[in-house]
RNA sequence: GGUCAGAUAGCUCAGUCGGUAGAGCAGGGGACUGAAAAUCCCCGUGUCGGCGGUUCGAUUCCGUCUCUGACCA
């Protein structure tokens, strides 16, 4: 099979049981396009497959980081595409599963990123602007650079404009160009491979009932002491372990300023929150076929082969 | 049984000195190229508990009924 077959979805939608199953059929293994499961020690907040569950299907970008460590979409990409090469090279099927929308069209949409990377420390500058000065002077900052990045991105979203500011300096070129530049290669030009997008529904309601019930799982699984642990590392804020749902919404608790059930009512909320904006990317960033969620998964499995051939 | 509160959006509540009402949360929609599980934007009509009365006009005042809570027996 020459086509690359990617399963996405919303959180506990079911992707990573669906592509285990579908990887036995067709001989695969499977890429998590998962920006969290890539940090070792994030195992029963993020959801990361267990040796029985993965029943000796291969996995792979998992714990490839430390948690203190630093990772990008670009990063994700160039990992990706190599370890496609290396799947292929032993002659066996591609499954990306993930639920991280910028992930799986980085690699796609075969995304280009440029050589210039993230400048943290110019980042910490800007935002000490944006602290003593306010988001407007720098959104003025950025529309003297980049108007039209300017117009796109609201003052209030403050990570956005560092970044289109730092792009501007660190590449001396404009992000509206490149996104511009981008867009109109994506439409001529081939990937060197062919994906196949699959993206799972599930009712809403029915969604919102598994992901809660999800999180009173986790608990049994010990989503509490992984917590703590990434508490006691005592990571910067801005540290990317630190945004991962299912362990910051904890830390008041750690603090004594909440209780365990009020933290548990925020992590499910949280997630449900999360869902919905999944739900946003798939439906309308990334080209997909849909499937009914609430079909078996053997069913799925044979909807998905069909469709592929 | 009696007294006193309360009954307004899915939830918690605010408010209208009488001119049919608004916050937070929940929920919904959206944006997205190196932090993306992040970050950010937009969205509030609901018999103002039921029935009567006063009034040009009642969710607001009065009566009564129902329900809930607290206290007294």
């Amino acid at each position: 099979m020459d086509k690359i077959i990617c399963i996405v979805g919303p959180t506990a939608s079911g992707k990573t049981g669906l592509a285990i199953e579908l990887a036995k059929k067709i001989d695969a293994e499977i890429i998590s396009a998962d920006s969290m499961q890539i940090y070792k020690g994030l195992n029963v907040g993020t959801a990361k497959v267990t040796e029985e569950e993965a029943q000796g299907i291969p996995h792979h970008i998992i714990d490839v980081c430390s948690p203190e460590e630093k990772f990008s979409v670009a990063d994700f990409k160039d990992l990706c595409y190599d370890t496609i090469k290396e799947i292929k090279s032993r002659g066996k099927n591609v499954i990306i599963a993930g639920g991280t929308g910028l992930y799986v069209n980085a690699v796609v949409y075969n995304m280009n990123f440029t050589e210039e990377g993230a400048d943290e420390d110019y980042r910490k500058e800007l935002e000490k602007i944006a602290q003593e000065k306010g988001k407007e002077y720098l959104h003025n900052m950025l529309r003297e650079i980049d108007p039209e990045t300017a117009d796109e991105v609201h003052v209030n979203n403050v990570k956005r404009v560092i970044r289109a500011i730092e792009f501007a300096k660190k590449t001396n070129k404009l992000k509206s160009t490149h996104i511009q530049e981008e867009k109109d290669r994506i439409s001529n030009q081939k990937s060197e491979y062919e994906f196949v997008v699959f993206c799972i529904e599930q009712e809403r309601q029915y969604l919102y009932d598994r992901i809660n019930l999800r999180v009173d799982l986790m608990l049994k699984d010990g989503i509490l002491e992984e917590a703590r642990k990434v508490y006691d590392m005592k990571l910067p804020q801005d540290n990317t372990c630190m945004q991962a749902i299912g362990y910051k919404e904890f830390f008041p608790y750690f603090e004594g300023k909440a209780s365990i059930e009020e933290c548990i009512d925020t992590l499910k909320k949280e997630t449900r929150h999360y869902a919905k904006r999944q739900m946003t990317w798939f439906n309308n960033k990334l080209n997909s076929i849909k499937l009914d969620g609430s079909k078996s998964k053997d069913e799925l499995v044979e909807e998905i082969i069909e469709k592929v051939k």
